[in-house]
DNA sequence: AACTCCGACAACCGCTCTTCA
DNA sequence: ATGAAGAGCGGTTGTCGGAGT
């Protein structure tokens, strides 16, 4: 059973407003005031219009000091950070840009801001691109790195992160594949620390830490990148199962609850692009081997349908076969309800 | 000139939240 | 504590006008 309608719509006119109802609703309003109750001011006015329709009139176009079209770039700003920072919640974006209207800010969001923003960050992203293809193909020859992010992974599950990859390795993993020579390197190349007693937890600590909130391997290895991906899933235990060593199968992107990719999810390769783009903690990280950390270790699925996929390509052959097979094990330890994720669409076809 | 397409924007719909009896 | 009514909100749709063919 529905609720009652607000009104009774076959004598309520819709569609837009004749210049004559305005004046109406406007006089009145500026005269008596709403009254508290929108439903019955229709009434009042001798209007055939439905309560929420003269309230959403009033609000939107017909109170005083309202600002339409003509958005400043300081207004973009303003719309574009909130929007990242709260996602589509206009109410509270219009009331940081006085004279503005949720609907209006709204609709100017979907009609021209996004495919502004996008547009910009394409851009940008294509001159980062060339800059990170130009840097790969300087290092690979001498510095190559055993990810599990191969050309593979990518394909399935392109809007993964690197950096949230990367953790996934525990400390003796990283030592089967790297020497000393390559673990230096690394951590030079990711700001870390460099012991030689303590190699292994300090890569660890220097990967875990790329967002800046984890610095110990004592802490869980997943909380610090996850956090930014927002799990939606249920915490895996750090001590109590191999699998802590492995990423959550359910982090994604687009997770439930408050994130900062929160109203993201329509267009979340563009968007964690901006998202890092602006992020300073990670300056100095431009690049590692087909990883740009400095926008949270992510190469975007345009780098490779692009057809230039030699950067992937060339990473491909160094996938981690023992992994494959740890998270395959892993796997079947996990509860039922982890079954949706799937080996296959991790690590692509074998 | 006629038609189609598309972008912009106003308005509606339905849901959730808040208030109050 | 509960339910009804009103208010608020965000997503979606409808309409209009301009550009392109």
């Amino acid at each position: 059973m529905g609720r009652a309608p607000c009104c009774d719509k076959a004598n309520v006119k819709k569609g837009p407003w004749s210049p004559e109802e305005d004046t109406k609703l406007k006089a009145y309003i500026e005269q008596n005031g709403t009254g508290g109750n929108w439903i019955a001011l229709p009434q009042k006015i001798g209007l055939k219009r439905c309560g929420k329709s003269c309230r959403l009139r009033w609000l939107n176009y017909l109170r005083p000091n309202i600002k339409h079209g003509g958005f400043s770039e300081e207004e973009d700003n303003i719309i574009c950070s909130l929007y990242i920072s709260i996602g589509s919640r206009w109410s509270i974006i219009a009331a940081q840009l006085p004279g503005r209207t949720d609907n209006d800010i709204k609709n100017y969001w979907n009609t021209r801001l996004k495919k502004k923003l996008l547009g910009k960050q394409r851009k940008e992203q294509q001159a980062r691109r060339a800059t990170l293809r130009q840097e790969i193909k300087r290092e690979s020859q001498s510095f190559m790195v055993p990810g599990i992010m191969n050309q593979q992974t990518h394909n399935y599950w392109p809007e993964l992160p690197a950096a949230a990859v990367m953790p996934a390795m525990n400390p003796t993993q990283y030592s089967h594949f790297w020497d000393q020579e390559s673990l230096r390197s690394l951590l030079i190349k990711l700001g870390g620390r460099f012991s030689e007693n303590h190699q292994e937890s300090n890569i660890a600590s220097s990967v875990y830490s790329l967002d800046g909130s984890c610095n110990s391997t004592q802490d869980h290895p997943y909380s610090s990148s996850v956090n930014i991906l927002s799990s939606s899933g249920a915490s895996m235990n750090s001590t109590d199962s191999p699998c802590s060593q492995l990423p959550n199968p359910n982090y994604a992107v687009s997770g439930a609850g408050p994130s900062i990719y929160h109203g993201l999810e329509e267009f979340p390769v563009e968007l964690h692009e901006l998202v890092y783009g602006n992020q300073q903690q990670f300056g100095g990280l431009k690049s590692f081997n087909g990883m740009d950390m400095a926008n949270g270790g992510y190469v975007t699925n345009g780098a490779i349908s692009s057809g230039e996929s030699t950067t992937w390509g060339n990473v491909s052959s160094l996938a981690y076969p023992q992994l494959v097979s740890e998270l395959e094990t892993c796997l079947q330890s996990l509860p039922q309800d982890h079954s949706s994720f799937e080996v296959s669409s991790y690590f692509g076809p074998q």
